[in-house]
DNA sequence: TCTGGGGTCCTAGGACCC
DNA sequence: TCTGGGGTCCTAGGACCC
């Protein structure tokens, strides 16, 4: 029997803002943005929650429901300090952690209680010492699977620990709404809302063929979780395994939608820029580039082009993204626009030794050129391309430079 | 309500090959 | 000509998570 700990900061963002500026403490705060930007909520404080806010929420509506709330860009720089302050508490009391987000993470902790004492009182430790060394109140779920023990961290919310005993999951589950089992969302809960299954013991009562014809796969899997399962789903397998990225990608909103070409063309060298400098840095090479088009009434469409050899190189990037751009755009004023990386190998595609040669001098010159942005700053290089009226853009673009909660690799 | 940005996984269909 | 079956690669879209 494992014994798994999920370990999940309180709101995280708007916590660590109060350590950074005490006088915000119980205080409505909303973390993601100015009120009038486009822009969604990434963490409320307990005080704004009360006045119906929460993540994910545009910030205009945060606004009309909260006037007098502290509105915050944020601080992601020190998020990932104070997350990794976290992580190196964390891996005191078991060398299997996993992060996976920026404010969670899991724990095996099979086996530790020689050293640690058992699950509770492991727990309490493991508590206190994150509040000691970071500041940070964090909440803990204990269980014998990631998904009871990521149920439980929920449920112990705020600041608590809560311990599902081996053999009680289904008990414990079935009186609560079906959308607290991780996978069930929005559009799952409402198909499941129709069919009058509104709780987990109402999902674990029903028979695998109605499932099967209802959801197919995902129907079983779910029936699975109901009774505290893992098996077979994303959640299975090994804590602690480190896993290469599989796709890298960068996006903008504009603050205002616009058809201006120079500016969209401008947008997107610079998306390709910082897609590239992370491929250099994970030493990766792209197969596949997709630009993403996001217009006015938020119709969205992805075109993909798969390249014949694998690169990291920002002009290639570029003049695939430009190319998908140029087939594809209506000429109508753009929302967003994404550039995405994906089908990764290990080393470049195939080419004359010339041409390697060149890919090396490419490649050299372009590490060098991040390492000038990050001591001056992201418009002190940049493609002629992305030169072209891109100057006050790149300075003024998302202010909050908020790189959101994705999972994190450790 | 007027909807970010960074990811993962899944499905489904078409092209192509044997 | 009136037609299968499997495998792989590619593309597009969507649900979901933090």
């Amino acid at each position: 029997m494992k014994t798994i700990f999920h370990v999940d900061m309180d709101a995280f963002f708007v916590s660590v803002e109060e350590l950074l500026d005490p006088s915000l403490k119980g205080k409505p705060v909303v973390v993601g943005g100015r009120p009038d930007q486009r822009g969604v909520v990434s963490a409320a404080s307990y005080a704004v929650r009360k006045f119906g806010v929460h993540s994910a929420m545009p910030l205009r509506t945060a606004y009309k429901l909260c006037p007098q709330a502290v509105f915050l860009d944020g601080h992601p720089h020190r998020y990932r300090e104070y997350s990794d302050q976290a992580y190196a508490v964390l891996q005191r009391f078991s060398p299997r952690v996993e992060m996976a987000s920026i404010d969670e993470a899991y724990l095996d902790m099979t086996g530790t209680g020689r050293l640690h004492g058992p699950p509770l009182a492991a727990a309490h430790k493991l508590h206190e010492a994150v509040k000691r060394e970071t500041g940070l109140n964090c909440s803990i779920g204990i269980g014998a699977s990631r998904l009871i023990a990521k149920v439980a961290s929920d449920a112990a919310k705020p600041n608590g620990v809560l311990f599902v005993l081996p053999g009680a999951e289904a008990r414990w589950l079935a009186p609560l709404e079906v959308r607290k089992i991780p996978g069930i969302g929005k559009v799952t809960e409402k198909r499941l809302h129709d069919l009058g299954i509104r709780r987990v013991g109402d999902l674990a009562r029903l028979d695998e063929a109605f499932l099967d014809a209802q959801f197919g796969l995902w129907g079983r899997a779910m029936a699975g979780k109901a009774r505290g399962e893992d098996a077979g789903s994303w959640f299975d397998g090994a804590i602690g395994e480190e896993e290469a990225p599989k796709s890298i990608s960068h996006e903008h909103t504009y603050d205002q939608d616009t058809a201006d070409r120079e500016r969209l063309y401008s947008t997107l060298a610079r998306l390709c820029q910082m897609v590239g400098r992370r491929l250099r840095e994970h030493g990766l090479f792209t197969r596949t580039v997709q630009l993403k088009l996001r217009y006015q009434d938020f119709g969205t469409i992805t075109r993909a082009h798969t390249l014949a050899h694998a690169t990291r190189l920002d002009t290639d990037l570029h003049r695939a993204a430009r190319a998908l751009f140029d087939a594809n755009w209506s000429g109508m004023p753009v929302r967003l626009l994404g550039v995405q990386a994906s089908s990764f190998e290990a080393r470049q595609g195939q080419m004359s030794l010339l041409d390697q040669e060149q890919e090396e001098r490419w490649t050299k010159a372009l590490s060098a050129a991040d390492q000038v942005r990050d001591r001056f700053g992201e418009s002190a290089v940049s493609l002629a391309r992305g030169l072209k009226g891109g100057f006050r853009e790149r300075v003024h673009e998302n202010p909050a430079g908020l790189p959101g909660k994705g999972p994190r690799k450790k």
